[in-house]
RNA sequence: GGGUAGAUUCCGGAGCGGUCAAACGGGGCAGACUGUAAAUCUGCUGGCUAUGCCUUCGAAGGUUCGAAUCCUUCUCUGCCCA
């Protein structure tokens, strides 16, 4: 085992800030394994590199052998956590929060040792409390602690609704900490005042209040915003190489900056091409999730599609076109079957019209045409999409 | 409980009883340029069996030749007062 000056030096890296380094350092000290808490929260069940970061620390602590606790928050999925949000969530039904419960470990496992990590619903306690169990534990806090929180002040000054369930959702999350005995709870830098409310309640159950690590958040594809399924910004670990290889060649320079850092832990090196970097980073990251040769492969079929556009040489989807014979019919199947996209008819005529579709390299801008159509041509619906007619 | 303001297309937000599928901005999509980058420029952005037709403006009724715009009831929300 590493010293406790070593494993500090380990997870303190890429985080975005702990409360405290000296806790933490005085809880390694004690040479007993600790309980490395990280609740989520099954509303989406697909995870993707923005979750990666966190998970990725976790896993850290239990390659240095503490022991990662996994809360899935299928009561608190009932509630909706209010985070960064300038809406109140929908609550979920029970079936939906369980079945995406379940996509999402078998997905957290990817990067999780799963034989090591401890997964615990939040249901198990909460759903046996009483009404005035849950008074009581109101009584813990004050309105002034719970509207300290920015979203809910910001939501206050934009005269926005605050439903009261809200407000209860970090007593609720605090409260995990206490059953769980969490000796430190990661989260994103939004996380940080539920967090905090979970030091103030393991201190009221006279516990040692674990210690906040919080990770920054990762922006998503277009680099604004956090990245998520609701904003399709986002890339999916489970996606296939090519299609992760494709969307991490598509962020700008400054994101690809950004992503090797919180992703890879190494800053880009700046004497090469950008182009080049990124292509780098986002084999790395492929890797991660598949295999280098497929990695590799997808680095390829791009290389031959975007910039040799040498499309013999690409491995494109098939379609078969069927009895359909116009182009307006074709292209909308194409999209609705090939890339799970649909389209409305008027989408797909705007497209066509605006000479997003070629056929073999030739421009059709009439919906209403019928192509020769022959098997091995090339249809390109646009940019980044393409297929070869079966 | 009283008073008051409001609910419009993905979001914000205009909207005179007819010329409203609904201004404008954002976002998104597509094209040009490129490094599937950024920036920039252009077009599009309810649906369809498409030079026309159909369904939208919180819900349901009503007035009218005609309603997002007027009336009634209902639902929801903000703000102020208690």
């Amino acid at each position: 085992m590493k010293s406790p000056a070593e494993q500090l030096k380990i997870l303190s890296r890429g985080t975005a800030k702990i409360i405290s380094e000296n806790e933490l350092l005085k809880k390694l000290e004690r040479g007993t394994p600790l309980r490395a808490k990280l609740g989520v929260d099954p509303t989406s069940p697909d995870l993707h590199l923005g979750h990666s970061v966190v998970l990725e620390k976790l896993r850290q602590f239990q390659e240095l052998g503490h022991q990662a606790v996994l809360i899935i928050g299928d009561f608190t999925a009932q509630i909706g956590d209010p985070t960064g949000r300038s809406k109140t969530r929908p609550p979920l039904s029970r079936e939906a929060i369980l079945s995406n419960a379940e996509t999402y470990t078998e997905q957290a496992f990817r990067i999780l040792d799963k034989e090591k990590t401890e997964v615990v619903f939040n249901g198990v306690w909460f759903n046996k409390m009483t009404f005035s169990d849950v008074i009581q534990l109101n009584a813990r806090v004050t309105l002034q602690q719970m509207l300290q929180r920015e979203d809910f002040k910001n939501r206050i000054a934009n005269d926005q609704e605050v439903r009261l369930h809200e407000i209860q959702y970090p007593i609720v999350q605090g409260w995990d900490s206490v059953e769980v005995r969490a000796d430190v709870e990661l989260g994103g830098t939004d996380q940080l005042f539920n967090i905090l409310v979970g030091r103030d309640m393991q201190k009221n159950e006279g516990m040692e209040p674990q210690v906040v690590m919080c990770l920054p958040i990762l922006e998503g594809l277009d680099g604004v915003q956090k990245m998520s399924k609701s904003l399709n910004n986002y890339v999916g670990i489970s996606e296939a190489p090519g299609e992760m290889f494709g969307k991490l060649m598509s962020i700008s320079d400054e994101l690809m900056a950004r992503y090797s850092v919180l992703l890879m832990g190494n800053e880009i090196d700046g004497s090469i091409h950008p182009m080049e970097a990124k292509k780098s980073l986002a084999v790395a990251i492929v890797s991660r999730y598949h295999s280098a040769d497929e990695a590799l492969a997808s680095r390829e079929n791009w290389e031959a599609m975007f910039s040799r556009k040498d499309l013999d040489a690409v491995d494109l989807p098939g379609f078969d076109i069927g009895e359909r014979r116009d182009l307006l019919g074709v292209v909308g199947e194409v999209y609705e079957k090939v890339f799970e996209s649909p389209r409305s008819g008027s989408d797909v005529r705007r497209l066509i019209q605006q000479g997003s579709v070629q056929l073999d390299g030739e421009k059709l801008v009439d919906p209403k045409a019928t192509p020769e159509w022959k098997s091995g041509q090339v249809l390109k619906v646009d940019k980044k999409r393409s297929v070869r007619i079966g």
